[in-house]
DNA sequence: ATGTGTTCCTGTCCGC
DNA sequence: TGCGGACAGGAACACA
């Protein structure tokens, strides 16, 4: 499911549900994701006021009264769904299968909040919330797209030491956090930049584009709620809607539609993952 | 030190 | 309709 605008989405759905709320018990159903949950997760969220519901790339924070802090990422399928006992707010099939909710956490005002994740990438830890920065799986995340970290010369300098396809070195979570595959391929398809090209051979200044393009990419996307091709759901379950605006993603042999060009979507594989581009007007 | 390929797991879709 | 294979919003890990 998740790339940025997708977490962004869950968090700003959590937040009124939990935050200042307190965690009145919570229910651990199944162990074994990818990576097991912490020890004793649920008796550690028991009890709990929540102070705080933050993102940081792709994972959300939830810091606890105990100065503990949960990190949650949803992997590929994961949710975090509020209050979905009653699932008339599916209007479509897909409805959550029951036999995925691996936690369980209610609140004092009796909401219920549901992990939900069906190909169990995603995980849970728990994390002194003093050290959270210094986590091993956030320590070596680059800036977040919004921070005043993430500018133009950071990322030219940043890129012009990378040597893989530049779709690939926007994949890292190390060069930028939160871009993921979907919206790696809408960056570039806007930004008319090539993804097989190398990074460390782009120009500067069209590296420097990127910058606003970024967060502009993003920016809609947060504002639609996400994009929804299978898993992702918003918290009241509803589907988010970026994916009809898609420029290149999924539209492999679709026309272009930068105006001006009558190039075809491609498909290709970069390291593994599918990237859709324009093989005219893409440069 | 960088780069890419493999792997985890379930669900869905497409061609035979 | 059944079956096999490809593929899916991620990223840690192993290996060149």
């Amino acid at each position: 499911m998740p790339e940025l605008p997708e977490v962004e989405t869950v968090r700003r759905g959590l937040q009124p549900a939990m935050e200042g709320r307190r965690i009145v018990d919570a229910e651990v159903r199944r162990v074994d994701l990818r990576r097991p949950f912490p020890e004793h997760m649920a008796e550690r969220l028991r009890g709990q006021r929540v102070l705080r519901l933050h993102r940081r790339a792709k994972y959300i924070l939830v810091d606890l009264g105990s100065r503990e802090t949960l990190l949650i990422h949803l992997g590929m399928s994961g949710r975090l769904l509020v209050d979905m006992a009653n699932q008339a707010h599916f209007h479509d099939d897909r409805a959550p299968d029951r036999r995925h909710d691996h936690v369980v956490l209610r609140m004092e005002t009796g909401t219920q909040v549901t992990f939900n994740d069906a190909r169990r990438f995603g995980l849970m830890d728990l994390v002194a919330t003093e050290r959270a920065e210094a986590h091993p799986l956030l320590a070596g995340l680059g800036p977040e797209p919004f921070g005043n970290a993430f500018d133009e010369s950071y990322l030219v300098h940043a890129l012009s030491q990378r040597r893989s396809p530049i779709k690939t070195a926007l994949l890292d979570q190390r060069t930028i956090a939160g871009l993921g595959n979907i919206y790696a391929c809408e960056v570039l398809h806007r930004a008319g930049l090539d993804p097989t090209r190398r990074a460390d051979r782009i120009a500067a200044g069209r590296i420097a584009g990127l910058v606003p393009i970024i967060r502009a990419v993003l920016q809609e996307a947060i504002d639609a709620g996400g994009s929804s091709l299978r898993d992702h759901r918003q918290t009241n379950g509803e589907l988010g809607y970026f994916q009809h605006a898609f420029q290149a993603y999924g539209r492999e042999g679709e026309p272009c539609r930068t105006p001006g060009c009558d190039g075809a979507i491609r498909r290709i594989v970069q390291s593994g993952r599918s990237t859709f581009y324009c093989g005219k007007c893409q440069r």
